[in-house]
DNA sequence: CTAGGGTTAG
C-alpha cells in the first residue's frame, strides 16, 4: 500500500468523524496518523483543525498548526483559512489575526471566514473592520460574506450598517436567495426594528423553517410570548416540520408566561420529534421548568443525563434554583460543578455570587472572589458589581470599598451597589456624599441610585435631604418614582412626625400604593399616637388583596 | 475551505 493512498484514507476517516460530531476521536486519529508517520494531506489537516475549533482545544489546534508547518502545508490557502477559524473559535483572537495577515492572496472565502469567526466570537467590531478592509483591498463580498457580517451588526445594534447591507443584497439580487433572510430577520429583531423584520418575513415567497425560527425567537426576545406562540401555531398549520431551533425559540415563551401546563406539552412534542436529546433543546427545557416554578423537574431532567450536560445546563440549574429562592441548592450545584472539573464561566459567576450575598456567607464570598481573580473575570464590570454587593451584604464594607476603588471601569450599577452598601450598613452620610460625587463626576444616575439615597435619608432621619432628593429625582432628572421610592418617603416623613405630608404624598401618588406604603404610614401613626389617621390607613390596608406584601414590620 | 435561525445572566 502506498503511503500517499494511506494518508488519503486517514484523512477521509478524520473528516468522517468531524462530520458526525466526533471531534475528540478525529483528533486522536490525527495523532495516531502522525505517530504512524503517514504522509500528511490537506484533508486530514482540515478535519483536525475543524475538530480542534469545535471542541475547542487550543493546545491540540496549535499542534496541528505546527505539524502542518513542518510538513509544508502552510502555503495552502484552505489550510490557512481553517487555521484562522480554529484560532478564532478557541478564543485566540490575536493568533487568528496573525495567520490571516500572512495569507498572501486573500480570497473571498478567507475574508468571509475571518468575518464570520469574529462576528461569532464576541468581536463584532473587529468583524466589521475586516469587512471594510476587504472592500478597501478590492475584494468583492458575496452573499456568504454579508450574511456573516449581519450578526455583527445585530450585536452592535448597528441598524444603519445592517440596512445598507440589506440594500446591497437587494441590488445584487441576493435577496431572492431565501437563505439570506433569516440573518436579516434576526438582525432587525435585535435592532428592535420589528416592522422591518416582519416585512422581510412577509415578502418571502417560500418561507424556510429557519426564517420562522428567526421571527419566533425575535418575539420571545422582546417578551412577546403570545405573538411567538401564534407564529408557532401558524408554522405548524403550514405543515412544515419544526426543527430543534424552533423549540429552542418557542420554549422560552412558555417560561415567560409561566405556563407550566402548555410548556410541558411542548416538551412532550420535542420528545415526539426526537429533539429532546439536542443539548440546546434540553437546556431550554430545563429553563422552562425552572422559570415555571418547577425546579424539581428541571433537576430530574438534568440529573438523568448529567454526563451530557454542558456549561449552559449547569448555569441554567444554578439560575433556576436562584429564581426559585432555593439559594442553598444553587450553591450545591455550583460546588458539584467545581467538583466535576466543569469550569464556571462568566454567567456561572454572575449567577452564583448573589447566592453568597443572600446566604450572608463570607466564606463562599471570599472563595468566589478568589475564583474570579484566578479565572481572569475580575475586570468584568458585572462581576465586580456583584462582588461589591456581596461584600456589603456580608457586612464587609471595607472589602466592598477596596474593590470599588480599584475598579478601572465603573458603570451606574457599580456606583449604585456601593451607595446602597453604605445605606444598608448605616453609613448614611457616606451614601449621600457618594451621590454628590456621582453628580459632580457626571455619572449617569437612575431610579436605583435614588432609592439608595432615599434609604440612607430614611435610616438617618434626614428629612430635608430626603425631600430635596425626591424632588430632584422627579423634576431635575425626570425619573418616575416607583412604589419603593414612595414607601421610603412615607416612612421618612412619618417617622419625623410629618403625618399630614406623608398622607398627602400618598394621595398624590400616580400609582397604587401597596402594603409597604400603607404599612409605613400605619407604623408612623402608632409611633406618634395618631389613631384617627391610623384607622383610615387600616381600612385601606384591609382593602388590599390579602396576599399583598407583608405587614410584619408595621403591625 | 467561508454562511442563515437557537439555550444560561444582565
Amino acid at each position: 500500500m502506498s503511503s500517499a493512498r494511506d494518508g488519503v484514507s486517514w484523512g477521509t476517516m478524520i473528516s468522517g468523524y468531524v462530520h458526525n460530531g466526533f471531534f475528540a476521536r478525529a483528533l486522536d486519529l490525527f495523532d495516531a496518523m502522525r505517530i504512524a508517520n503517514v504522509k500528511l494531506n490537506p484533508v486530514a489537516v482540515l478535519g483536525a483543525l475543524k475538530a480542534a475549533g469545535e471542541i475547542p482545544d487550543l493546545d491540540r489546534g496549535e499542534d496541528v498548526h505546527n505539524y502542518s508547518v513542518r510538513n509544508g502545508l502552510i502555503f495552502d490557502i484552505e489550510v490557512n483559512t481553517a487555521l484562522v477559524i480554529m484560532y478564532a473559535k478557541c478564543g485566540a483572537t490575536e493568533k487568528a489575526k496573525a495567520v490571516f495577515a500572512n495569507i498572501h492572496e486573500k480570497d473571498v472565502v478567507a475574508w468571509s471566514a475571518i468575518i464570520s469567526s469574529f462576528a461569532q466570537n464576541g468581536s463584532p467590531k473587529q468583524a466589521l473592520l475586516f469587512l471594510k478592509e476587504m472592500q478597501v483591498q478590492g475584494v468583492k463580498p458575496n452573499r456568504i460574506t454579508l450574511v456573516s457580517a449581519l450578526p455583527a451588526c445585530a450585536e452592535l445594534s448597528d441598524i444603519r450598517l445592517g440596512k445598507s447591507i440589506h440594500c446591497f443584497m437587494f441590488k445584487s439580487d441576493m435577496i431572492l436567495d431565501g437563505s439570506v433572510s433569516p440573518a436579516l430577520i434576526a438582525m432587525y429583531c435585535k435592532c428592535e426594528s420589528f416592522g422591518l423584520a416582519r416585512a422581510v418575513f412577509d415578502r418571502l415567497n417560500s418561507k424556510d423553517v429557519v426564517a420562522w425560527n428567526a421571527l419566533i425567537n425575535g418575539y420571545t426576545q422582546i417578551d412577546e410570548p403570545l405573538e411567538a406562540l401564534q407564529l408557532f401555531r401558524q408554522l405548524r398549520m403550514t405543515g412544515k416540520i419544526p426543527d430543534c431551533a424552533t423549540f429552542v425559540a418557542v420554549l422560552p415563551a412558555f417560561a415567560l408566561l409561566s405556563d407550566l401546563k402548555e410548556g410541558a406539552s411542548v416538551h412532550g412534542m420535542t420528545i415526539k420529534y426526537g429533539f429532546h436529546s439536542d443539548l440546546r433543546v434540553k437546556n431550554a427545557t430545563l429553563d422552562l421548568y425552572a422559570k415555571c416554578g418547577d425546579v424539581q423537574t428541571s433537576h430530574k431532567l438534568f440529573a438523568e443525563r448529567k454526563a451530557c450536560a454542558d456549561i449552559v445546563s449547569w448555569n441554567t440549574m444554578i439560575a433556576g434554583y436562584m429564581h426559585n429562592g432555593q439559594v442553598k441548592q444553587a450553591m450545591v450545584i455550583f460546588h458539584q460543578m467545581m467538583f466535576e472539573y466543569i469550569k464556571p464561566n462568566l454567567v456561572s459567576l454572575v449567577s452564583i455570587i448573589p447566592a453568597a450575598a443572600c446566604l450572608v456567607s463570607l466564606r463562599d464570598g471570599f472563595a468566589l472572589h478568589c475564583y474570579v481573580v484566578k479565572s481572569g473575570f475580575v475586570s468584568d464590570v458585572r462581576i465586580g458589581n456583584s462582588l461589591i454587593d456581596m461584600y456589603s451584604k456580608c457586612g464587609r464594607l471595607d472589602c466592598a470599598q477596596t474593590f470599588f476603588d480599584q475598579m478601572t471601569q465603573k458603570d451606574t450599577t457599580s456606583w449604585n451597589s456601593m451607595l446602597s452598601g453604605y445605606s444598608i450598613n448605616g453609613l448614611n452620610h457616606k451614601a449621600i456624599s457618594l451621590f454628590s460625587q456621582m453628580e459632580n463626576d457626571a455619572i449617569e444616575v437612575d431610579a436605583l441610585t435614588y432609592l439608595g439615597v432615599l434609604s440612607a435619608c430614611r435610616h438617618g432621619g434626614l428629612v430635608a435631604k430626603g425631600r430635596e432628593t425626591f424632588d430632584s429625582m422627579i423634576h431635575k432628572k425626570g425619573l418616575r418614582p416607583n412604589v419603593k421610592h414612595y414607601a421610603c418617603m412615607v416612612d421618612l416623613l412619618g417617622r419625623a412626625g410629618q403625618l399630614d405630608e406623608a398622607w398627602r404624598l400618598i394621595q398624590k401618588m400616580p400609582i397604587d400604593p401597596d402594603a409597604s406604603v400603607w404599612g409605613s404610614l400605619l407604623g408612623a401613626c402608632r409611633m406618634h399616637g395618631n389613631s384617627k389617621l391610623g384607622e383610615m390607613v387600616l381600612e385601606q390596608l384591609a382593602r388590599l388583596a390579602p396576599n399583598e406584601g407583608t405587614l410584619c414590620g408595621a403591625l
